[in-house]
RNA sequence: GCGGACGUGGCUCAGUUGGUAGAGCACCACCUUGCCAAGGUGGGGGUCGCGGGUUCGAAUCCCGUCGUCCGCUCCA
């Protein structure tokens, strides 16, 4: 019996959701590709989380800004400095220290141990070059977090789209970061992509601001469909707190592999980042409230996730494996992906009864119609059986089947992927019907 | 990064003491059935992760490398 993350892989790979990238040349370490249902269901994650956070709010607008900024960036946001470090390994017990942390004579904090590696370089950012001749003056970064130019253009995005604060910028896009120990399919990967939402608030509001947004990001996941109980909260402590926090929470979702595994970090990053641009910049980061006239660094609350992460957590918590009764009447194994209709990859499949010269007309008419509105599939490959089967493995929740009978009374059957049950619907309101189910 | 295990068609695996690759499922075509998969016939698909070595000959032995998993370490 294979382990849940195993069958989960391969289903993801043999149903076209995610394989490892580069696999002719053997792989290349914590990338991987999403293929035709991946890419779907991964933007159905991203669309779901836009849509609470951007659409249906009238204090949080949009930005999708450049991988590569200003190097100056990384500096004053501290990343440069926090994210390469020169590192010595306790060659007694391989704990590993910042060298400018030891005293001298060095001397192990962990096992007492007085001899070290070599002092060597981590640089937790990518490196490239600006220009077609690489240069030590021309490096640039792949930004290690979406975050920075949400304050960078701050005063800019404040202005134009006419917000006070409190208000938000909310962004989706790649980041990119050295971790030491990429793995774990899709959880930690070295290029990923984050839905990070900077959140602007007057100091002193802050902390009230901060649960506000931890019990609204747990109720988005749940409301797609996570299991409460799947679900925790964990506060972290003084010591693993980022360099420009003051308080984080975490969500935490119960992956197979390691327990609990972050999902989301919502963190309190106070005024530094704003500060910390104004001193290195020389530009006025402040916010000027016209009401009390006066001008101050908004605090930010940042409710930060991964979206490859989130895709993976809706995929194990969708997948499992039941039961149901075949044509013979005996119960057969059923894989069913039980995906929030919003997360669904295909919403609507269309089949007709069997591949029958006036079945395959009607049944395509029909997928015309639906497929105005969503993504879906037509199928007419085999048994009606298997077919309704291969539509539950990738979580399509409605299939709808054009049989003998439609042709008479212009009417299809409308079948439901967790239960089952089967419904008659005029194919006049086909579309309203499918769309009161999604 | 360290230690251990592993790497055979899309998936899961079998391949005896080294002799020149198989199965089930999946997929495709045709036939059959027709509302909950796995009837029939035929078919496509594997440089046995990659590179090198030993050998008359290697998927099977050796070295390197890439990748995966587990443990330790690390950790936004």
């Amino acid at each position: 019996m294979p382990d849940l993350m195993d069958e989960i892989t391969s289903l993801a790979k043999r149903r076209g959701f995610a394989f490892q990238s580069s696999e002719i040349y053997g792989g290349l370490r914590s990338s991987w590709d999403y293929g035709p249902l991946g890419v779907e269901l991964k933007r159905n994650v991203r669309e779901a989380w836009w849509r609470s956070m951007v659409q249906l709010r009238d204090d949080v607008v949009g930005l999708d800004a450049a991988v590569i900024m200003s190097p100056k960036v990384w500096e004053a946001s501290g990343h440069l400095e926090v994210f390469t470090d020169p590192l010595v390994e306790c060659l007694a017990c391989h704990h590993r220290f910042r060298a400018d942390h030891l005293g001298d004579p060095k001397v192990c904090p962990n096992c007492g141990n007085t001899a070290f590696t070599d002092p060597r370089d981590f640089h937790m950012m990518f490196e490239t070059h600006m220009g077609p001749v690489p240069d030590d003056d021309n490096v640039v970064y792949l930004r290690p977090e979406t975050a920075q130019a949400a304050f960078v253009d701050f005063p800019l995005i404040q202005s134009t789209a006419r917000r006070k604060v409190p208000f938000g910028i909310a962004q989706i896009g790649r980041s990119f970061r050295n971790e030491i120990t990429p793995g774990n399919f899709l959880f930690r990967l070295r290029e990923f992509e984050q839905m990070e939402l900077e959140f602007f608030v007057v100091p002193g509001t802050d902390e009230a601001w901060h649960d506000d947004w931890i019990e609204r990001r747990l109720r988005w996941w749940t409301d797609l469909g996570i299991d409460p109980a799947h679900l925790r909260l964990r506060e972290h402590d003084a010591d693993e707190l980022s360099h420009y926090s003051k308080r984080t929470v975490d969500i935490e979702y119960r992956f197979p592999f390691t327990d609990w595994g972050e999902l989301e970090g919502i963190a309190n990053r106070t005024d530094y980042d704003l500060k910390a641009h104004e001193r290195a910049s020389g530009q006025d980061m402040t916010y000027f409230d016209p009401e009390t006239e006066k001008r101050y660094h908004p605090y930010v609350i940042e409710p930060a996730a991964g979206v490859d992460r989130a895709l993976l957590a809706f995929l194990i918590e969708a997948y499992t494996v039941d039961e149901a009764p075949s044509a013979k009447g005996k119960l057969e194994k059923r894989t069913v992906l039980r995906f929030h209709p919003d997360l669904a990859p295909v919403k609507v499949a269309v089949l007709p009864l069997s591949r029958n010269d006036r079945l395959v007309p009607e049944a395509k008419r029909v997928h015309e119609l639906v497929r105005e509105r969503w993504i879906t599939q037509y199928d007419d490959a085999g048994a009606i059986g298997r077919r309704y089967r291969r539509q539950d493995e990738v979580g399509t929740p409605l299939c709808v089947t054009v049989d003998f009978d439609s042709l008479e009374d212009a009417a299809v059957t409308v079948r439901e992927r967790d239960s089952m049950a089967q419904e008659r619907v005029p194919i006049a309101g086909l579309v309203e019907h499918l769309a009161g189910k999604l």
